[in-house]
DNA sequence: AGTCCACAGGAAGGGCAGGCGA
DNA sequence: TCGCCTGCCCTTCCTGTGGACT
């Protein structure tokens, strides 16, 4: 009985929902996820890309490409926008190219040279087993597969820092001179960074074999973020369901950081969320600073919940300390106070090395910042302050009593 | 100019867990 | 299943350092 009383009203409430005036049209055009018809900023970009890769269509092996940028800078979309133009014409000419997508931070498919080897395998319909082979055998069965016919491959390996993170450059090795063991088959690879360095620890052959042809992508300034989300906007909302102001103040937004599309487009998002939940009739400059509020506070608290334990005690011993001491502390201070919280929790206690290094990363993090200062005859040290507001500061707290029990 | 403080942070290596491969 | 390998977390030991103080 009362199932069915309850379930009528919450079916009211998602009537009541469905019948509201929307302020979306079509969320998705804000989410990664989507492939939208223009792309802003990028036409010089994407035709050096198309420059690069085109003799792909007259079965001629294309260098290998290096993409690279800081994230929200397009490069992922600019690559896929040209293999999708690439297959279709490909497709009409009778041309045999495959284009393959890997992002390279998927678990389970590169995180180790062998999975990634059989993984590009079973895209040509080979079936590996997820272990057991020998790394060689593997490769030998790739090989085999995608030589059976006179092809072109392009291999889209996206976050390839990533990659040689976790399984080393070996791959990046053997897959460079692949050419060498295939006879009437070509690949070549385009590998997207958005670590600007990542290169430079690599093997010097791989290298200059990777980097063949190189493309940097730049941030986005705030005039080019306005009018992607204008574009992207177009898609999204209802006609009027944007305020005046409401891009400018998300582009403005974004380009502070450092020309993040993906982040302005997120910012906008939310910004319609928060206003749909309150009932307005548009997304109004007010939806935008509640939305990067609520972005910041939800980058934090996914930030310290994702810490070790040991690190989160750091964070509630700088905490701690910082309510008898504000604005700041120091790295002698902190652990006193950290030695004494984890004594008596029953936590175990680490050297003062270890909790340096964890300071340092939740100053990475952004949770904290730390600033090495010197204070002459009395010593050199981090001086520590927090890097949140004090709202978010209390529900950090309560996160932190609740997880470490104290 | 020299000393000295309170660390920062690099190097080397131990212990452990988990994955790999025969 | 089990030995081997690797990566991660951590300790120990150490050198380096900016600037107040003498």
């Amino acid at each position: 009985m009362w199932r069915n009383m309850s379930s009528s009203r919450l079916q009211d409430r998602f009537n009541s929902y469905l019948e509201e005036e929307h302020i979306f049209e079509n969320k998705r055009a804000l989410t990664i996820k989507y492939f939208p018809s223009k792309i802003p900023h990028r036409e010089e970009y994407i035709n050096k890309i198309a420059d690069i890769l085109a003799p792909a269509l007259r079965v001629e092996n294309p260098s290998n490409l290096f993409v690279y940028g800081k994230t929200g800078t397009g490069k992922t979309l600019s690559v896929k926008y040209v293999m999708e133009n690439m297959e279709e014409v490909a497709e009409k000419e009778g041309v045999s190219l495959k284009c393959l997508y890997i992002n390279c931070n998927m678990r389970k498919v590169a995180d180790t040279e062998y999975r990634l080897v059989a993984h590009l395998a079973s895209q040509f319909g080979e079936d590996v087993p997820s272990t057991g082979l020998p790394t060689d055998e593997v490769y030998r069965i790739f090989y085999d597969t995608i030589d059976d016919e006179e092809r072109v491959i392009l291999l889209i390996l996206d976050e390839i820092d990533k990659l040689i993170q976790k399984s080393g450059d070996s791959i990046l090795y053997n897959l460079t001179r692949i050419n060498n063991e295939l006879e009437r088959s070509e690949l070549s690879l385009i590998g997207i960074s958005n670590n600007l360095t990542f290169t430079e620890n690599l093997d010097s052959r791989v290298k200059s074999s990777l980097g063949e042809e190189e493309i940097l992508f730049p941030p986005y300034d705030a005039k080019q973020l306005k009018d992607i989300l204008k574009e992207r906007g177009k898609d999204a909302f209802y006609e009027d369901a944007l305020g005046g102001g409401v891009i400018s103040k998300c582009a403005a937004y974004a380009a502070r950081e450092h020309g993040d599309a993906r982040r302005a487009l997120n910012l906008l998002r939310v910004a319609g969320e928060i206003a749909e939940r309150k009932n307005a009739s548009k997304v109004g400059e007010e939806h935008v600073d509640m939305a990067e509020r609520k972005i910041e506070r939800d980058k934090i608290l996914m930030g310290v919940r994702k810490q070790p334990t040991q690190s989160k005690l750091v964070l509630y011993s700088i905490i701690d300390l910082l309510r008898s001491k504000e604005p700041s502390v120091q790295t002698g201070d902190v652990y006193s106070i950290y030695k004494k919280i984890s004594n008596q929790s029953g936590y175990r206690q680490l050297t003062q090395r270890r909790v340096s290094d964890l300071i340092s990363e939740l100053d990475m993090l952004g949770v904290i910042n730390a600033k090495v200062i010197s204070k002459g005859r009395y010593g050199r040290t981090r001086e520590i302050s927090l890097g949140m507001s004090d709202p978010i500061k209390q529900r950090v707290v309560n996160l932190l009593e609740n997880e470490l029990k104290i």
